[in-house]
DNA sequence: CTGAAAGCGCTTACAG
DNA sequence: CTGAAAGCGCTTACAG
């Protein structure tokens, strides 16, 4: 038994007789072999593609550039195994533009994804040619059940929202709530559904009735006029509490400011650096934080583990649903 | 130029000739060469040894478990370079049995140390003694400033009593507020002691003069006569939140339920089994946590990408003071 | 189907 | 002070 053919039978290359292959399983078994990574990755000079697909952030300041902050990081402390990124965008509201670029990685054949699947009917069609290609892929942000996805990264949105409604609860004396999403074809954003409906449930189970709930889809923010059509709606609703639904929370912040609105408890998502702005102002009570470089970071972790070193990776990975306040702020904006 | 005096002048050995030395860097410098570490690692067959010194957990679901969890994690991680960790505890109220272990470590001469620096006196003694042996080390959980650390990884401590203040304050519409240490010897926990500050202050800075708040330290939880004592306080102060310093607001649970008490916002500090089961139940409103183990991995990482990695690392890695309710409880309990 | 050899990018004695 | 050689634990052609 030489040193090639133990090659051989350890990464299953064939082209040995059954019988040399039991006897060196056998061994491997008695002396709890375990392959010394340093090794075999210097040796086996070949190194692994990765492609992201997410949305194209509208701006530097945007909520897209924070999962590949984290995904240029892992991808930096890889350097030594030589891990290529290739990183597409796509066009928030536009279906077609990601379909064409999930086309471009599909023809760039890498050896594992990270996608952000927005568009349900794109996207199952995007991983159904990536399992053709055996090509595994991580979810980010949000998922699709039972898709053949190697992990998802992200956060329980429905739990987030009970989490929201509880805090919201807890600030408010007395007074009515407004539901804001910001957003165009809600159809797809399913993790803001979600979130609505948890904010929902959890007054429902904790039988609060003191409480009335109204939402409202706001999809045009290019103009101001949103703006009268809600303060109207405040004061005649009697509205102490307001639930923005995603991270466009700074919308309602520029709102106050505006009006000068004053005695309302706002709650929102994620630590922009405009929400975060009006959180310290005392303007926002609350920001909801999932952490999105680290969902980037991590997301590499699975394909990198899973491709590279083959090792087995765990399918649910629900990001922390983190409560931010201006009193804690401080140490949640690095990411290191 | 042979690849071995190459080699010399990359790693400072010495024995090479100014002049060679210099033409050597020129290249270095014009290639951007950057060393492989994998081969690095595997040619060179030494393997690092890290001491960590911690206090003795009381139990399998004491606190100090967490940060080894971490510890383990990230050792098991970096099983490939073959670092050996030494774990040294001491019990908690005993500054000679601290004492005692860190001369143990001093004569182990590890490459590396982890420690929780709960005697002022003792650990300076102690990192005296491993500054003069040249071995870094990294502070846990509390922290002496200017010590000459390689990192310190833990709480902000007063900025947690902030945030402490502000959740309870938000819970209460009236009545007063006790401050619990259950700690012997208060001098050393300094962190309990800035725990306490900042929640203060927090009041005093928000100008919040509806609550009176007075502080108890018990230092006897071996018997239940404690609990008659507080209890008759508690009535006779009109005590409607409570703020326990650290990880012991359980006993706090048990006397709730011991007595029957209700009406009491009760907020404490990390993520023990008992103290979880009181926050599902509604005894307890809010945990404030530090992920223990995450900075047991931190730890480790720093002495591994400072002493095999000859990396610079930061000094200041605060944890983020994460705000736990019953209902993002579940998101914050598994350590990947 | 099997084995011997070269090489991955470094480190470490050792001869000169 | 300098260079040539062996070796770290693996992978990858290639000869048989």
């Amino acid at each position: 038994m030489s040193i090639g053919t133990v090659d051989r039978v350890l990464h299953n290359r064939g082209e040995v007789a059954e019988s040399t292959k039991k006897k060196i399983l056998k061994i491997i078994e008695e002396l709890d072999y375990q392959p010394n990574f340093l090794a075999s990755t210097l040796a086996s000079k070949k190194s692994a593609v990765f492609a992201t697909l997410f949305p194209e952030p509208p701006s530097a300041e945007g909520y897209w550039n924070k999962p590949f902050i984290g995904v240029k990081k892992r991808i930096s402390e890889l350097k030594p195994y030589g891990i290529q990124i290739e990183h597409f965008t796509f066009n928030q509201p536009d279906s077609k533009s990601f379909a064409a670029e999930a086309k471009k990685i599909v023809e760039l054949q890498p050896d594992g994804v990270v996608l952000a699947p927005f568009f349900k009917k794109e996207s199952v069609h995007f991983i159904e040619q990536l399992k053709e290609n055996n090509i595994p892929f991580v979810f980010i942000d949000s998922e699709i059940k039972n898709a053949g996805h190697l992990s998802y990264i992200g956060q329980n949105s429905y739990q987030s929202g009970f989490v929201s409604a509880k805090l919201l609860d807890l600030s408010l004396r007395t007074g009515n709530i407004m539901v804001i999403h910001f957003a165009k074809e809600m159809d797809n954003q399913n993790h803001l559904v979600q979130r609505e409906i948890g904010f929902y449930d959890w007054f429902q189970v904790s039988n609060k009735e003191k409480h009335e709930i109204f939402t409202t889809e706001i999809a045009d923010t290019d103009t101001d006029l949103w703006m009268e059509k809600i303060k109207k709606e405040i004061t005649e609703k009697n509205i102490r509490g307001i639930f923005v639904t995603n991270s466009k929370v700074f919308y309602v912040g520029r709102m106050v400011e505006k009006y000068g609105l004053s005695d309302l408890k706002i709650i929102g998502h994620d630590l922009l650096k405009e929400n975060t702005d009006f959180l310290k102002k005392g303007i926002v009570q609350f920001l909801i934080c999932q952490r999105p470089e680290e969902q980037g970071y991590n997301a590499i972790n699975k394909l990198f583990r899973n491709v590279v070193q083959k090792r087995k990776v765990s399918e649910e990975n629900y990001t922390s649903i983190d409560i931010v306040i201006k009193e804690n702020i401080d140490y949640y904006k690095e990411f290191k």
